[in-house]
DNA sequence: CTTTCGTCCTGACTGC
DNA sequence: TGCAGTCAGGACGAAA
């Protein structure tokens, strides 16, 4: 389930196409979870990739002249990529194919993802982007900018990091993974952490994405799998799906075992000894 | 305003 | 073996 460092390993994995122009669009499946506008090929057909940003687990893919497709891979999208033109395989909605002729194709099983359009001039303003909160691995995320967001909140910690106007990027393995490195139970209330707790919060956050996506970079063919597909990577999550194992951080005598919860109808997995 | 919950979708898995 | 039932989850929108 693609989430910030996965997308950003999609992102740069899209380097391969930026600068080429998009001679086909073909809309095999319009009904995405916004439907595609008919004339969705021509508005694209004939214009350069400029580049390729992101933006939580949003990528924004700018075309020459203005577009800008905003594209969210949800729960199971996969970007595929191709050295030229192959029969499409089940459930690739979108492929677009480029001037040397790269097909790149968007795959979607569960269609929780999705692609629309906006232009250069409104992006950032754009009703999918605009309550976003800061990029956490920026420097305007921060232990101060953290506390403020949790200030007064009453939901558990679980809960408020899943919430992208909070902090964006973030989704459920991450958090827990994240929460795990800080120590700090998912259970507790957001709004009681205070300050030295907050800070190792903000900063594990960082660790834990900056350790995913270089995970994603040091296994370099996986940008481009064998099978073509772009962004996933395995990773060893210290709690993040280990029901019943013994976390990395427990000796080896220790009876405690990674405890599984359900938060928001999320499932949540942390060490009660480590995590308080 | 904040928080929780139902909903969308399909493949993988479980249990009878 | 087959089939029904359950689960997974990002994010929106409705409800509390």
């Amino acid at each position: 389930m693609p989430e910030l460092p996965e997308v950003e390993t999609v992102r740069r994995g899209l380097a391969r196409v930026v600068g080429l122009t998009l001679t086909r669009l073909e809309q095999r499946r319009p009904d995405l979870r916004i439907p595609l506008p008919s004339d969705f090929a021509k508005q694209l057909e004939g214009r350069r990739l400029e580049g390729v940003d992101r933006r939580g687990k949003y990528m924004l893919w700018r075309f020459s002249g203005g577009p800008v497709l905003i594209v969210h891979l949800g729960m199971s999208g996969t970007l595929i990529l191709r050295d030229g033109p192959r029969a499409p395989e089940l459930h690739e909605h979108v492929v677009f194919t480029f001037s040397d002729g790269t097909t790149l194709a968007y795959q979607d099983p569960r269609r929780f993802g999705l692609m629309t359009l906006t232009t250069a001039d409104n992006a950032s303003q754009h009703r999918l982007l605009a309550d976003m909160g800061p990029e956490p691995l920026g420097n305007e995320f921060n232990g101060p900018v953290l506390a403020a967001a949790l200030k007064g909140r009453k939901s558990p910690l679980k809960a408020a990091l899943l919430d992208q106007r909070l902090v964006a990027g973030l989704g459920n393995i991450y958090v827990c993974e994240a929460l795990y490195r800080a120590g700090l139970s998912p259970e507790r209330l957001a709004g009681t952490l205070r300050g030295p707790a907050v800070e190792r919060l903000a900063q594990a956050i960082k660790a834990v994405l900056t350790d995913a996506i270089a995970a994603g970079g040091s296994s370099l063919r996986n940008y481009v799998q064998a099978s073509g597909e772009l962004g996933y990577f395995q990773h060893r999550w210290a709690v993040y799906g280990k029901e019943g194992e013994r976390c990395p951080g427990c000796s080896p005598t220790a009876r405690c075992r990674v405890q599984r919860v359900v938060q928001s109808a999320r499932s949540t997995f942390y060490c009660p000894r480590t995590q308080t």
